[in-house]
DNA sequence: CCAATACTAAGGTTTTTACCTAAGTAACAT
DNA sequence: ATGTTACTTAGGTAAAAACCTTAGTATTGG
């Protein structure tokens, strides 16, 4: 298979942990945030109903596999989105799209005969 | 946001379950061989190098979540791929990144003004 | 009928996840 | 300098996940 730069590959998050980080709703609605602009951790948890560091917790999760990235200045810690992890998961699904019609197109005949067959 | 009608929601499995089955190697790989062609349970489990239990347990989080569907047939349970919950998926995640691209030409923009501004 | 096949059920262990509270530290405002 | 703000650390619980083994139940081929 494709052989990928060692490098490369430790710092591009596993897709394991992007479709896992994006499993929780909270961490969905933060990406939904993020997607319009960098904002701190305070007004990020603001809209839910949760102690703050089991939300810090959350986007630890987020930053661990790459999906977001964050700086601290005085204080505040910024975060903002980092679109490539999410790219990556939805390469992964648009190849099996690909896959899986390619296959519909090949048995198309088959299928509409079984349905037939059905009635 | 967007309402939509409750047995809808209900039937169609909610994008966590989706993305949680996803997270998951030997899940993502049965996924991919269901790409190929409808298998039965020992089929599927023949590359893996775990218990039969351990393995099931993985197609009733995939079913579990919509991901494939089975069918019995005599000792014999074949499963297939069900692929809405992928395009599920890859809608959320395109949406992401529509949004992300958006906000990045606004930005553009909003760069292009301030250089006209520096002239 | 009987043995092999193809799952399935039951139950047990370890690790991970998702939350919590309480008590920090560092920066900023007054 | 002191209180308020913005996070961070530490630690603790409960439920879920991902494995395992052992012991079933139907089907089917000989």
């Amino acid at each position: 298979m494709t052989v990928v730069p060692r490098l490369l590959s430790a710092s591009q998050p596993p897709i394991d942990g992007i479709f896992r980080a994006l499993s929780d709703p909270t961490r969905r609605r933060v990406v939904e945030r993020l997607n319009r602009s960098p904002a701190s951790v305070s007004e990020l948890a603001q809209p839910f109903d949760m102690a703050l560091p089991s939300f810090i917790e959350h986007l630890r999760v987020l930053e661990g596999c790459g999906l977001v990235h964050s700086q601290k200045t005085g204080r505040i810690r910024t975060y903002q989105l980092a679109p490539e992890p999410l790219k990556l998961a939805e390469n992964w699904l648009a190849e099996q799209r690909a896959l899986w019609e390619r296959r519909l197109d090949q048995f198309d005949d088959y299928v509409l005969k079984l349905k037939e067959k059905d009635k």
